[in-house]
DNA sequence: AAATTAAGTGTAAACGTTTACACTTCTTTT
DNA sequence: AAAAGAAGTGTAAACGTTTACACTTAATTT
């Protein structure tokens, strides 16, 4: 192992000049070219790296932002990731990301911690804090969007899906295909709701009864049980699920049954997670543009954090990807 | 806006120690319990948050390592960053994640924004970069761990999925179930040749002749394709796919063609993708315990960098899970 | 009872940068 | 030719911590 890193000082050493010379070197301040030269080719000779933390503490400027995501390794939270990345990187910013795990405690400590860090912006990615221990950990905080969440308006940016939106799309979408006899069934966190509400009131505007709405969970595991469940109702010809997991689970348990989708049942879902489709029959379901959404929280938090921007409500369309599990009735 | 953050000074000021005693009290030295909770009152009086920067420039340690990988949104890689976390949490910290993107050079850039930032350790997940600009950018750098990627054994630690045990298992597999002409789609980049030798291997070892076998991508669309090529072969009844996006192109090629899996044609895949067990029918494949993995390197990195323990090659092996896509053949 | 050791605390020097300010020299303006 | 401004550089003070060292007081040993 070698000694010690070389510092700015042993730059300034070698080159012959003041530490202030070679930071102004390095940051482009008024230097002479001749100067400039001198201090680059003892940099390269000392094989000299600067040093970001001592830079970050007199300047207060990390270049780090923090992201809290619920699990890293679910499709869309990673494509979230990604999005935020690709403005990030254009800055030469990074991000340090770490799992909430769903877990309301465990992610009040992350964000303790990535403030800590000292991070420049903060975004919050389905959040499962509560109103008051967020605004409280965060009182004096940065600049902060969140990502699937409501919150205060003014102290927060968020970034929402139109989760009402797609829903009355989906469940539209089976009725202009002739579908009556409408399921759904719902999600309880993130959105969840809302997609209940989305469905409610495109079968209201269209005087259809509102079908029966299973209660689940957000998993293949529950989409598979609520299954059973929901095809006592023998007239049911559609279903709208609240996610492409719980389609998912759907789909599974009409193999076992023996249901041919779409023919004996069409299905919509949500999320349009990367693989669904490669089901059989492909799902046709609501695309959630996750990347896009991680490009504009990150966006916007840069814009929050360098400008006097403040903090922006952008809601998120979300598009009916049209493919092969939805039946056309013919009868109408 | 407030004025500023409470810094130790303050503390110090408002419990009427010094900042020596309330640095103290925050990291366990000596100290009298009557001063500890003295300092603790003013602490959270004044909401004081202590600064990991301007302590990480006095320690020397930042309790950050710099992860590079290809893609974040990759399943595989996802998982990985997943396990990594598992251990860094448990040690309060935190990671930097940047995509090489799977360019050489973007990748080099990114190893040295991260080493800027001080990171205690490096974890290179597929890097691209050859041999010596990776020496060269990391000479005088910090503990390294290389996973899917070979590297000088006393410089890096390297995690190393047995890419040619898991293809030999695969093939070895189809032999058992009487399978005679097994062809093999090979993957170019990572891994892909240790997996093709491991496939040979079986067969010469089985005295069966090294069936067709194709250079592809990895991807689902470059499968789709071979597929085309590869069923001229009239006698093959299985293939070994070097990955799984391969196997699900070869499953829609079957589809549209009219072949039944595992009737007309036995499949086996590599990685073991999350949804694979979707597929009709569920894929068998080979698992690549990816999480696993990841938390393994990021022990490693963490015994490199606090102990003297020497870098060391630990081999993964991967695991065969049957499922339902290879035909046991009647005839022998 | 003197001498040693231990416990608790404060002072001040680091860590590696940036940057306000002062100081030269050199150019331009009057 | 004097005055004013610009360009280039250095000095030194920050930024918010930790920690070696010195110092007091109290507890223990001789």
């Amino acid at each position: 192992m070698s000694k010690r890193n070389p510092t700015i000082l042993d730059v300034a050493g070698a080159a012959g000049v003041s530490t202030a010379t070679v930071s102004r070197a390095l940051n482009g301040g008024r230097i002479a070219p001749h100067t400039q030269r001198k201090v680059e080719t003892a940099i390269t000779a000392l094989g000299y790296r600067r040093n970001k933390l001592a830079r970050g503490l007199v300047t207060g400027k990390t270049g780090v932002i923090g992201v809290v995501i619920p699990d890293i390794a679910g499709p869309l939270y990673a494509q979230m990731a990604r999005g935020i990345e690709d403005v990030l990187e254009t800055q030469g910013m990074h991000f340090m990301l770490v799992t909430g795990n769903r877990d309301p405690e465990q992610e009040r400590q992350a964000i303790e911690l990535l403030l800590e860090r000292q991070v420049e912006a903060l975004i919050l990615i389905g959040s499962g804090l509560q109103h008051d221990p967020l605004e409280e950990t965060l009182k004096g905080g940065p600049a902060t969007v969140l990502m699937q969440r409501e919150g205060s308006k003014e102290r927060f940016a968020t970034i929402s899906l139109a989760n009402f939106d797609g829903a009355f799309a989906a469940t539209s979408y089976f009725i202009a295909k002739g579908h009556k006899n409408i399921a759904h069934i719902a999600g309880i966190r993130r959105g969840g709701e809302e997609r209940l509400r989305g469905y409610r009131q495109a079968m209201k505007n269209a005087d259809l009864p509102v079908g029966p709405v299973i209660q689940g969970g957000f998993t293949e595991q529950s989409g598979y049980h609520d299954a059973a469940q929901l095809l006592q109702y023998k007239d049911v010809t559609a279903v709208f699920c609240a996610n492409d997991r719980i389609a998912l689970g759907l789909y599974r348990y009409c193999k076992t049954q023996g249901l041919q989708i779409p023919d004996d049942l069409s299905i919509i879902g949500f999320d349009d997670l990367p693989w669904v489709a490669y089901l059989d029959p492909p799902l046709t379901t609501i695309r959630q543009p996750a990347r896009e959404m991680g490009r504009i929280a990150a966006t916007q938090a840069l814009a929050m954090l360098s400008g006097n921007t403040p903090p922006q409500n952008t809601p998120i369309t979300a598009e009916l990807i049209e493919r092969s599990s939805v039946k056309t009735l013919t009868i109408r």
